[in-house]
DNA sequence: GTCTATAGAAGGATAGAC
DNA sequence: GTCTATCCTTCTATAGAC
């Protein structure tokens, strides 16, 4: 479910073995992050993880020296990796507001369907529940996730003449707030019946059509 | 830290002693309600909750009969009396446009400092991180708090004839996206700064300001 | 209802052979 | 590195006395 790729350019996350490419490893990382994701850390024991991932015990703790350690290397790992798309924003260039709305629908609609992702959901979940006891947790989400989704998105806005945002930072977030609005909260909890293309389309639409009238020039 | 008076109003919640007011059980509840909330449902072992609440763990067992029906019990319960505050509306009377943004500031600044509660945020996390294995509190959760919170909102946003929203259930919802940005996460999220008056009051305030802008008639 | 004591299972982690 | 087998702790839940 989540990607573990990032692991080989994250090398100080690896303990035990220093072998990216350990067959083995990489079938515990996948087991247990697809475990995770799915039942939570509490719900989820090392022997279902060996089980899963059709090794051993032993093996499993070769890899890893506990279960706090691999929890966190998994899910610090798939934060970095779970970036926010918002590099499709077109260069600088100033645009007239039918352009922008165009902009902001596409942007806003790649973003939405981001965080409606499984992954996306999963480490939500995950980061909130376990942010008590895995603080590190909370503040790499954090700071890789919404910030810096955040910043990219206000220096964008801040370039857009036809654009009037005296705080970039607040407008950005007040966009992804209003993006967040009505889906989000049902998908994070799970209830039926999970978003579909045209849903979402109206969540954007209204995003973007709020956030004009307030911010257009 | 939750209270669960709304108990002996929901007795349909009670499981094992028909007894609302007994001590023990009340003891069992109190203390099982403060560590779910502050560690997870996993990290508390019914142990625990038996040593906080000064019982024996036949007692607890006599009160109730899982750990997962205690459990459940405790959140639907917090679900049912954690209610945001939108009875202070102004009864339907027309307000003129600044009356307005004085209203929405006030109600605005309660329902974010409802948000930010301890007992809100603890809710919230213990339901998103369990709602996988207890679907019924999601939707308890859900159909209690934000549903009814943004009906309200949305009938008092429709009775006032200096806004323009077109669709109230979305003006509502888009209303509570701009107070859940920003401070939200970081708070949910346990991250330091934990937000002071001044901070809530920024937020609201840019919140009231960009839905204004945008639905002022 | 309440206790002490304990059963029985599952958990995290390791020893020792290969 | 990898396995089998096991240790020790902790967990949920209950039996039986009062």
């Amino acid at each position: 479910m989540l990607a573990v790729s990032a692991l080989s350019r994250h090398p100080q996350m690896m303990a035990g073995s220093e072998d990216a490419e350990s067959p083995k490893r990489r079938a515990i990382l996948n087991a247990a992050t697809e475990l995770f994701a799915a039942r939570g850390y509490g719900a989820v024991s090392m022997d279902a993880i060996a089980r899963a991932a059709d090794v051993s015990k032993a093996t499993l703790y070769a890899h890893f020296e506990s279960k706090d350690r691999l929890f966190a290397t998994i899910v610090h790992v798939a934060c970095l990796e779970n970036i926010m798309p918002a590099d499709d924003l077109p260069e600088d260039g100033a645009l007239d507001m039918a352009s922008l709305g165009e902009v902001l629908r596409t942007i806003g609609g790649r973003i939405l369907r981001f965080f409606l992702l499984d992954r996306s959901l999963a480490i939500h979940r995950l980061v909130i529940a376990e942010s008590v006891r895995f603080p590190e947790l909370g503040r790499a989400f954090y700071d890789n996730g919404p910030v810096a989704g955040r910043q990219r998105l206000a220096a964008w806005m801040a370039s857009q003449p036809a654009l009037d945002v005296p705080d970039p930072e607040v407008a950005a977030e007040q966009f992804l707030g209003l993006l967040r609005s009505g889906l989000y909260l049902r998908a994070t909890l799970g209830l039926a019946p999970a978003p579909d293309a045209a849903a979402i389309e109206a969540v954007v639409a209204a995003a973007v059509g709020t956030f004009l009238r307030a911010y257009r020039a």
